[in-house]
DNA sequence: CTATTGACTA
């Protein structure tokens, strides 16, 4: 009865009751096929199906079902699939196609075996897409196997079958077996050349692409739009921009003949500026484009991301949706990360609700966008919510809570999604565990890290990288335990590097260890001379031991390696702007009202008994202008700013670009009790909640 | 009667 219904749902009904005979209706689908003209198919079914022609005709069905798997309308070529009782070798290799190419590899490999199970011989048409399934699920055994039927069946030399295996070989990141097939073809044509430098540039080898571009031309071949979308795609690997450039170049000379130009290549070009960081280039390109589709928006947009320039990425975002084009679930991603990069927070949330109202499923890349978007801006219960809700929590969806939940210095909930991840048998990889270790290190839960630590490379054999020592030293550090990271780095497998040396400088400053301090500085400085925040580190340990000569002297071969602090700055949402201050910033427009706000707070500060940390200031200046220097830091213009434009007991957000100073921190706490405000701030390592003269850090940063 | 390669995402 169920069949029933569904045959009558899947079958149209006649249009019309003109006919056609068998002959005229072969010659009709085959038109429809290659022009893959779903409607007219659908129609021509109706006809043929009245009157029982359909079920009399196995010529007919075999290639209407061939039309609708081309189609990719599986449903429809399956049924009539099933209904043709003498299936030739033409049907199976339609029916296997369909699946190949619209997402379900595993069914055209079911139907393969099925193939096989019936005795019906695969050919040299059967071969490319049983290939292209094995490649797509990534089966290293089956797709040896298959290629080695492929021998023995003596289809080796053809030219299709033999690109299909150089694919998947590629599919399966291995480039040694995949050069093996090439260089032993016997036959190569354009596709092999194409395949093999797109192949290339998937498995991160952008120079092996250059070559075999190189040979193609000694062998006489012309590339064509595939050619250039590979070396496009190899040039952004190695930000090759003069050779992009030529080929762009290339493209518009040769591209109003309409041989080479088409919209995707010109996306592409875009994608390539970025990666070359020309965002610039880019950009004009953009602009000159008749025609922009949503892929065009999202590489640029995406493109001012991934250099940093958020601002820009919402801008563009802001002027897309003006223009009426509408945004995917790609834009919404990239606009994600720029608002998480700003700690645009409201912006975020409105990019949310418009992601709900278009219907977009929230698949895991959007919901691991929007965690990530929402932990990074402060809002961790909203992360949790978009955690909670989601119905796969994958690996980078679980790395990135984790990370949330480090950053707020909630170890206990990081840890607890970690191994709640690990008992539904999600194999960790070396991210997450960098993740999980940092966030102990956030919140002092030693000995936990330590058994993580211990974890990972015993029980999952994930070998530890410098990124996982420099958290374990820290977590050690952080605690106090400054010998025994120093051991830790001692004993170290690998060659310290200079994030392992800054996490022990850090703990060195925090506990005030000037002997430790010394010997990581040194370190630190021999790996990386230019590196501005060692010598900052340093010279702050010495001024807290008011050791001025020594301030010098760091300052003197700061100046002397012409190095510069990097500006610091804060940012703070208001009504959905972004507002960014400098130290000392008098360039906004409420400047005046902003320092106002501040000395009256520094008075009522002092009356509540606040005194000023001036060893932080690493001027051997009078004490009153280091005090000043102080309240020109940016965290305390941006939550001067704050205060004045938001009512009373709204939570206030700021970020900041570097490490919190030691003295701001101070004042927030005051300041959140003096005006019954949370305050919630991230710096570049984590965020601190103010509330009621207190911090969640609890002195762990 | 059929085919292989192909840009923007955490």
């Amino acid at each position: 009865m169920s069949l029933l219904k569904t045959t009558a749902t899947l079958i149209p009904k006649p249009s019309s009751t003109s006919t056609f005979d068998s002959l005229q209706c072969g010659t009709l689908l085959q038109s429809l096929t290659n022009s893959k003209s779903l409607t007219q198919a659908l129609q021509l079914h109706a006809h043929v199906t009245t009157g029982g022609t359909l079920r009399r005709n196995t010529y007919l069905a075999t290639k209407l079902a061939a039309c609708y798997a081309v189609c990719g309308h599986m449903p429809y070529a399956q049924h009539i699939f099933d209904q043709i009782v003498l299936k030739n070798s033409f049907l199976w290799n339609s029916m296997i196609r369909g699946y190949a190419c619209n997402n379900s590899p595993s069914r055209a490999l079911f139907l393969y075996l099925k193939m096989l199970h019936f005795g019906q011989k695969p050919d040299n048409f059967t071969y490319p897409f049983v290939l292209k399934a094995c490649g797509d699920l990534l089966l290293r055994e089956m797709g040896r196997k298959v290629h080695a039927l492929v021998v023995v069946g003596g289809l080796e030399e053809d030219v299709y079958v033999g690109n299909s295996i150089l694919s998947m070989y590629f599919k399966f990141g291995d480039v040694e077996a995949a050069r093996v097939v090439f260089d032993r073809m016997l036959v190569r044509d354009l596709t092999s050349w194409n395949t093999m430098m797109s192949g290339f540039v998937k498995n991160g080898e952008a120079r092996g692409a250059f070559e075999v571009f190189g040979d193609m031309r000694r062998d006489g071949f012309v590339g064509d739009r595939t050619t250039l979308l590979a070396l496009l795609s190899a040039c952004g690997d190695v930000m090759d921009l003069k050779v992009g450039k030529e080929i762009h170049g290339y493209v518009v000379r040769n591209g109003e003949s309409g041989r080479v130009c088409n919209g995707f290549l010109m996306n592409s070009i875009i994608d390539m500026y970025c990666n070359c960081e020309s965002v610039s280039c880019a950009r004009k390109l953009f602009e000159g484009l008749r025609v922009k589709d949503v892929v065009s928006w999202n590489s640029l947009i995406s493109g001012y991301e991934k250099c940093g320039d958020a601002f820009q990425a919402l801008e563009l975002f802001g002027r897309m949706v003006v223009v009426g084009a509408v945004p995917d679930e790609v834009t919404v991603i990239s606009v994600l990360a720029a608002c998480n990069q700003i700690s645009a927070l409201r912006l975020g949330a409105t990019v949310q609700s418009y992601v709900v109202k278009r219907g977009y499923v929230v698949n895991v890349v959007v919901g691991t966008a929007l965690i990530g978007m929402y932990a990074n801006c402060g809002s961790l219960v909203c992360a949790c919510r978009v955690f909670d809700e989601m119905p796969e929590k994958n690996l980078p969806a679980c790395t990135v809570m984790v990370t949330g939940f480090g950053i707020h210095g909630r170890g206990r909930e990081a840890i607890s999604i970690f191994y709640e991840m690990l008992g539904k048998g999600v194999t960790p990889d070396e991210g997450i565990f960098t993740a999980v270790l940092s966030a102990c290190s956030h919140s002092g839960l030693v000995d936990e890290g330590k058994e993580i630590f211990y974890k990972m490379t015993r029980d999952y054999s994930v070998e530890p990288r410098p990124t996982h020592y420099s958290c374990l030293v820290d977590l050690l550090g952080r605690a106090g335990y400054l010998d025994e990271a120093y051991a830790v780095i001692e004993n170290m497998k690998l060659k310290p590097n200079e994030d392992v040396w800054t996490a022990l400088l850090s703990a060195c400053r925090l506990h005030r260890n000037v002997k430790l301090a010394v010997i990581s500085a040194q370190k630190l400085f021999e790996l990386n001379p230019d590196g501005v925040s060692g010598y900052v580190c340093l010279s702050n340990i010495y001024a807290a031991e008011r050791r001025w000569e020594d301030v010098e002297n760091v300052r003197a071969l700061v100046a002397k390696r012409r190095l510069r602090k990097p500006p610091s700055y804060s940012f703070v949402e208001l009504n959905k702007m972004v507002h960014q201050f400098f130290v000392g910033d008098t360039s906004h427009e409420q400047s005046d009202d902003i320092y106002a706000k501040l000395k009256d707070l520094n008075e009522q500060l002092k009356k509540a008994g606040y005194k000023p940390d001036t060893s932080l200031v690493l001027y051997d200046v009078e004490e009153e202008i280091k005090e000043k220097m102080l309240w020109d830091h940016s965290e305390r213009l941006a939550l001067a700013f704050a205060l004045i434009n938001t009512g009373p007991g709204t939570t206030i957000r700021i970020t900041k670009n570097l490490r919190v100073c030691g003295d701001c921190h101070t004042v927030i706490k005051m300041i959140s009790k003096l005006t019954n405000r949370e305050i919630i701030m991230r710096d570049i390592c984590r965020f601190h909640h103010f509330r009621d003269g207190l911090c969640s850090c609890g002195g762990y940063w």
